[in-house]
DNA sequence: CGTGTAAGGAATTCTGACACG
DNA sequence: CGTGTAAGGAATTCTGACACG
C-alpha cells in the first residue's frame, strides 16, 4: 500500500494549476474575446500577478466557463447562464472535496489496483474499496487494515 | 437529482485540456529548460499541432512531470525518476477511471449534496453515496432509486 | 447586450549554441 | 549527464477602438 501523493490529490485543488487564455479558449470552446468580455462584467475572474500582464485562469474558473458555455449552448442568455452556472459550482467543489478527502490510499486487493475510500458510515472497521477488475470498477466492503 | 454533466467528468480525461510550457513549469516547479530537455530524451511528450510551433502538455503529462519531479527531489537520478514515475502512471489512470465511471449522478440525501457512486458489490439494489454533511464526506449505503 | 476584428506594442516561447561539470 | 543562459526570431496576448445589432 502506498499513500496517494499529496501532489496528485493537490493537483485538483491546487491554485497553481492555471491556464493561459488561449488554452482555456481551446479547452472550453469559448473565444478569447468572450472570455475578456465576461471578465469585464465580473462573471469570471482571472489571475494577474504583478510580474505578468497576461491572464491566467484557475481550475475553478475552467469549470465555471465550461458551465456557462453549456448553458449558452442550451439557449440561455449570458446573464442567465452565469446565474445557473453559479449553482453548479457548489457541486464542483463538492466533487473535488470527495476526491481530496476520500481517495485515502492506493492499495491492492487480490492483486488488483484499488483505492481505499475510507469507512462506511456506522462501520468504522470496514472500508469501502474501489477495485479495478477487468477494466471495471467495483465497490467492495472490506476490513480496514 | 441531476446527471453529472459529461463535460465535468470529461474535463479530467479530456485531451483538449492542455497547458503551455510556462504554466506547466509553474504548476510543477520544473523549469522550462528541464521540460525541453526531458522531451528531447523522450521522457515526456508534448503536443505540437501543425498550426502552432509552441508546446502544449496534456493532463496526463502534467501528472508524469509531477511524479518525476517528486522522485528527483527525493534524490533519484533523472533516469531512475522517469522509471519510477512510469509505474505511478497506472495509478493515475485508475483514479481517473474511478472518477469518470463512478461519479454517476449528483443528488441530495436529507437535503445534503451527494454523489451516487453506484452499487456495492453483491447488492445491486443498494448504492454507495458520498454525502457532504458539515464539511465532512460520509459514505452511506442507501437503496438505489 | 455580446461578440468579432484590425493594430501596434508587450510578454511568452522557440531553436541552436555555449557554459558548467 | 542534466540544467541554465543570452540571442534573435516567431507565436501569443495585451488594450482600446470600432463594427454589428
Amino acid at each position: 500500500m502506498e499513500q496517494i501523493p499529496e501532489e496528485l490529490k493537490g493537483l485538483l485543488g491546487k491554485p497553481e494549476l492555471q491556464l493561459g487564455i488561449g488554452d482555456l479558449a481551446h479547452v472550453t470552446g469559448v473565444s478569447q474575446s468572450q472570455l475578456r468580455y465576461w471578465e469585464s462584467k465580473n462573471y469570471i475572474q482571472s489571475i494577474k500577478t504583478s510580474e505578468s500582464k497576461n491572464r491566467k485562469y484557475s481550475l475553478k474558473t475552467i469549470g465555471e466557463v465550461h458551465f456557462i458555455k453549456n448553458f449558452l449552448d442550451e439557449g440561455f442568455t449570458l446573464t442567465a447562464a452565469v446565474k445557473k452556472a453559479e449553482k453548479r459550482k457548489e457541486f464542483i467543489n463538492f466533487m473535488r472535496k470527495v476526491i481530496i478527502d476520500r481517495f485515502e490510499a492506493l492499495t491492492e486487493v487480490d492483486g488488483h489496483p484499488a483505492i481505499d475510500l475510507g469507512p462506511l458510515e456506522g462501520q468504522s472497521d470496514q472500508n469501502i474499496f474501489a477495485i479495478l477488475i477487468d477494466q471495471e470498477i467495483i465497490l467492495r466492503l472490506l476490513p480496514a487494515k
